[in-house]
This record gives structure tokens, C-alpha cells and sequence, in this order.
DNA sequence: GGTCACTATGACAACGTTGTCTCCTCCGGG
DNA sequence: CCCGGAGGAGACAACGTTGTCATAGTGACC
């Protein structure tokens, strides 16, 4: 900036001014220094203003669990929409749902000073946020709750959306329905084998621990999963998937199968209505997701002070086929 | 910090030598330190220490065009992960296929003083970007080279793969292939499209321009071009869509047609294998790219002064039995 | 002609850090 | 007892900006 200033011989001052658009800079003074802005290819550090005006960085940071995962790209790109809305942008880390990279992540986050931080919690424990929320920066926590704090949260309905898929499979003749769901330390996991139970008392099925299998899904474990649940004379005749990664292992294992039992999925994807039969899912709106949550965040950003909020977004269930498919 | 050193009796240069572990700092006083820092929630401001250090800001931009497309969500992952390594964070940002808006987020990320830029371009002019490249923000293309200017850039084999695809149902039988591709603005769309010529030449097909439909792939769109042609007696008998976007669009618009013409798609996707029947592909990997360009740019950012390089990774043709239907 | 208001500009400090230099104290060796 | 050296700590400036205040010049008005 002091090189700008020489070059046009004014004070560094004026050329501040001018690149502020400040008033009171004469048009003559204006146009020298953006000529020599133009020939010493100057941009303003945005860095140094921020620290010196103490103002907000116009950045935000969002932590995913992987950001290639379709599910949270699709929130990413939500969330981005808003944020560039409100003229901020985006820094974005996958947690690769470990706790520890999650806090690395948010506490880097905040050494750069961002101006709040939405999360997709791979942990329990976030009591390291108190101290950073205290000093000013706002956190929402998307599709999981915090673990030992109140704070803003933005959730679907995962309970009432796996009570609906259990009823959909019941209404169609099915007694013995299996549950594939993800790992139970993942809030969500938990919550839709809440669900999946409750779903069964309220249908007068013997809820049968033998038909559930949890855990961090691969081709591997879904397969055995599927062998164990899906075969022999006692076997499931119907199957719910508890999340989009679920689903795929799912399908992929049933592809040649013999028998291809009911299917219904938590979490809509692409295609799903293309496959033979076309998948049933309990689809809920990521983007909305994405855009509650952003929303909620800038407004706390602007300074809304009121108690942390609680929302919970509605899913619905979209019959294509695979859900229909009697035992 | 000044709070910090006032509340642990030293000076704020102590607190400065304690949270960067210099050593000679006294145990006792280091103790005292990092009681304090604990009280008060101290956490360093990267920006001042940035600016102060004059040295990286230990960030990247990744400029693609929409973080949601699951071809540009694993490409952000991949560079993440390199990133990751490199010990930088990333700032990612939505061009939307608008050069305006790629132009407005390259230059807000210089200002902010980002290490490097990687960026999937949106437009041909990128002489904006030399001054900032001079002032020494490198920058590398991905998967379509700049417009104007020489810079690093990574592709993958567009003209290769359309040829292989054509030739591929050629082999099968195929003389009146149709060729559905995005908008010929796009880099990789008109280079397969040259492929797809190239590829009638060396198979003895005579290149016929009425099978080629290009433009922004919409259910619409995609779909008129399937009636205009695949239908009635001068009708295609294969089809090659230009992109997963085209592909998903095409799937969908054959999904309810009496006649299903060959296919081969351009980009891998998920669920490929699953559809019926299972569709072959031009696959390259996404992942690779994303490497090879985020490990492109760090040698940038380490002072790596050797001319431009051009890398142009390999396709392959994946047969899953979409290409091998007959005419 | 003097005062006033206004325009255009600059000097300087400060944002939160860290590099450099300096100072003080304490210890061991001669 | 003096001196050199090492360890520990602080003062100060600087990074690139911008907010505050001061200053000089220019008309307009009484």
C-alpha cells in the first residue's frame, strides 16, 4: 500500500480512502492512485483490515464428516449459498467422524477468527467449545445434537422417519423386518433404531434384536449382515437401511441374491427411483438442512442473543417400489 | 494476550514465547502461563500472527463448479486430504459455470492471501489472474486449462475416452451413434466432442452432425434430445452422454422408452453397476486428480520455479454391459 | 477582510502478534 | 573478588490496514 502511495504521491491514508470508496478524495487524486493500484497489481490484505477494524473475518467454518460423502456435499453447497448471501465464505473440513480431528478443526477454526462454525459432530464431548462459544463464536450443530452442552441444533426427524418406514413395511404384510443401521455411537444410528423399535411396537411386531445389525457400514459387513438376516428359513422379509451408505452396500449385496426381500432407506439419493425395483426411501431435505442451519448461524452472527434453539426438520416417506414388495 | 500476561505477571512477550514453546521460558512462569491461558480461554489470532510473520496463511481455495456435484465433492475431498497433510485448510467456493463469479472468488481469496489457488475454470479470460500469479499466488487448472494464459494445469484424456467409447460400440455393432454433451463452452465437453468425431473417423463411421445434441443438460433438454434422436426409423441405436450430469438425465429419460439404445457415459458414478442393464463408462479417477493438482500446487508453494506443467491423466472404459447391447 | 464551513489530505496510533535487541541475575572459574 | 557467559525476561518496533484527529486551502457570507 505504501509503494501505491508513492508511486501516486499521496499518503497511504488516501490510498485507504480510495480503495474504501470513501468520499471526500478529490476525482484527480482517486484516479492517480487507482492507476497506480492497476500498475503495481496492489489488493488489499484483508487480513491486516480485519485485524486492525476488529471486525468479523467474513468467513464461517463448516465441519462434515467427509466432504465427498453426497449427503454433506449437498449441505456444503447449501450452506454455501447462504453464506455467499451474506457475503462470507466457507472453510470446510472433514471430521472423518474422529472426535479428535473434529476439535483440531474447530479450534483451528477459531485461531483464524471465523465468524461461526456449523458442525456435524463426530463426538460426545464438546465441552472444549464452551470457552470459544463464550468468546463470541456462534456454533450450530447439524443433523447430531451436542453431546454435554445446549446448544443451537438442527436435526431431522429420525425417529417419526423410521417409525413411518417400519408402518410402510407392516401396511405391506411384513412381520419380520431387519434393521441395518450404522454404527450406534452415531447419534442419528441411534435414534432411527429407536425408531425401528418403537416402529414395531406400534405395529404389533415382536421387536427382535436378532434382525438388527449395527455398525460402520462396508461391503464386507453389510455382506455378512445380509447372509446372516437375509437367509435361511427364520429370515427377515423385509429390510431397512439406516443411512445413504447403508443403502448402497445394501443394494450392492442383494444385487444377485435370490431372494430380494422389501427395502426401505433412511435418506434419499440419486438414481434411487432408477433401480429395479426403484428404492423407497425416507427422504428429508438436506439442502433445507443446510439452509436452517446457515441461517440460524448468521442470525447469531448479527447478534440474536436468544436461548439456543432446536429444530427439527421433517422427513417424509417416497414409496417407488422396493417398499412394496410383499414377503 | 496482554490480559494473559497481566494475569500471569509477565510480559505479553512471555506469553508470546510460551504458546509457541520457545525455549527459556522458566517452567514455573510457563506454568503460570498456560494457567492463565486456560482461565481466560486464550486462543491465538492466526491473522496477527500471519501478518506479522509475513508468512503463509496456511490456507488454499479450491474454486469448482458446485461443491454439491458428487464429481466435484470427491475432488474437493481429495484435495483436502493433500491439504490436510500439508497442514493448510481449505476455503472452497461455487463458480456456478459464471466466470464473473469464479473471477469475484479467486480475487477474494488473494486478498485474504490464500497459498495457492486450484480452480476447475469457468470462463477463457483468465488474464486477471497475472498479477496475482506475478505477486506469487500459484494457481493450477483443473480438468480444463486456462483460457488465455500458461499455467499448471491437469486433465484428464477427454479426446482418448470418447474415442474409446466410440469405438467401444462401434465393436458392438453400432454404425448411427448420438452423442449428448454439455455446453460446447465447456472445455471438456467440446474436447469430446472432438473425440466423438475423431472416434467415427478411425471406426469408418461417417461423422453425422444430427446426432449431436450440446447444451446445459436438463430433464428437458435431455429429454427432446432423446425423442429427436432415438426415435423413428433413422433413429440411433447408441448413445454417448458427455457427463455424469448427462448420463443421470438420459437415465432417466430412457428409463420409460420402448427402445433402449446402447450407452456408454463419460465419468464414473455411483449405482452405475446396479442399473439395469449396468452401464459402462469413460471412468477416471477423480481422486487422482485432485492429488496430482493439490500436490502440484504445494511444490508451487514451496518455491517449485520450473516452467508449467501439463498433466493429462489416463480414462478407462469400464464395461458393465450397457455398451454391449446390440443395435 | 475576517470568520466559518467545508473539502482534501496527512500524521499517528492501534489492531494482536512476533523478531530483535537489551537488560538483569546468577553461577562458575580464575 | 572479578569477569564471562548463559538463562530468563521485557521493551520496542513492525507486519498492513483503518479510525481519529489535525492541518491547509478554498470559497461564501456578513
Amino acid at each position: 500500500m505504501s509503494d501505491v502511495a508513492r508511486l501516486a504521491g499521496v499518503s497511504i491514508k488516501t490510498v485507504s480512502r480510495v480503495v474504501n470508496d470513501e468520499p471526500a478524495v478529490h476525482p484527480d487524486t482517486a484516479e492517480r492512485v487507482m492507476a497506480a493500484i492497476e500498475q503495481l497489481g496492489f489488493r488489499r490484505n484483508l487480513g491486516a483490515r480485519n485485524l486492525r477494524r476488529g471486525s468479523t473475518t467474513g468467513t464461517i467454518g463448516l465441519i462434515v464428516e467427509d466432504v465427498g460423502n453426497p449427503f454433506y456435499s449437498e449441505l456444503n453447497r447449501a450452506v454455501e449459498r447462504i453464506a455467499t448471501s451474506f457475503g462470507r465464505q466457507v472453510l470446510t473440513g472433514s471430521s472423518e467422524e474422529n472426535s479428535d480431528r473434529e476439535r483440531e478443526l474447530v479450534l483451528e477454526f477459531c485461531a483464524r477468527r471465523v465468524d461461526g462454525i456449523l458442525v456435524v459432530p463426530a463426538g460426545l464431548q464438546h465441552g472444549y467449545l464452551v470457552p470459544e462459544m463464550r468468546a463470541g463464536t456462534p456454533v450450530v450443530f447439524i443433523d447430531r445434537p451436542a453431546g454435554d452442552i445446549v446448544a443451537d441444533t438442527v436435526l431431522v426427524d429420525n425417529l417419526g422417519g423410521t417409525i413411518e418406514a417400519v408402518t410402510h413395511l407392516a401396511q405391506h404384510g411384513h412381520r419380520r423386518i431387519a434393521f441395518l443401521g450404522d454404527s450406534p455411537d452415531i447419534f442419528t444410528a441411534a435414534e432411527r433404531l429407536r425408531g425401528f423399535r418403537e416402529g414395531c411396537v406400534r405395529n404389533g411386531i415382536s421387536y427382535d434384536e436378532s434382525l438388527v445389525s449395527m455398525g460402520t457400514p462396508t461391503p464386507e459387513s453389510i455382506g455378512s449382515a445380509v447372509k446372516r438376516l437375509l437367509d435361511g428359513p427364520d429370515a427377515a422379509t423385509a429390510v431397512i437401511a439406516g443411512n445413504n451408505r447403508v443403502a448402497v452396500h445394501l443394494l450392492r449385496a442383494l444385487a444377485h441374491a435370490e431372494r430380494r426381500p422389501a427395502m426401505v432407506g433412511f435418506d434419499d439419493f440419486e438414481l434411487a427411483d432408477l433401480l429395479d425395483p426403484p428404492v423407497t426411501v425416507v427422504a428429508h431435505d438436506v439442502s433445507a438442512l443446510g439452509h436452517a442451519a446457515a441461517e440460524l448461524l448468521f442470525a447469531r452472527v448479527q447478534g440474536d442473543q436468544s436461548p439456543p434453539r432446536k429444530v427439527v426438520l421433517p422427513v417424509h416417506l417416497v414409496a417407488r417400489g422396493s417398499g412394496e414388495v410383499a414377503p
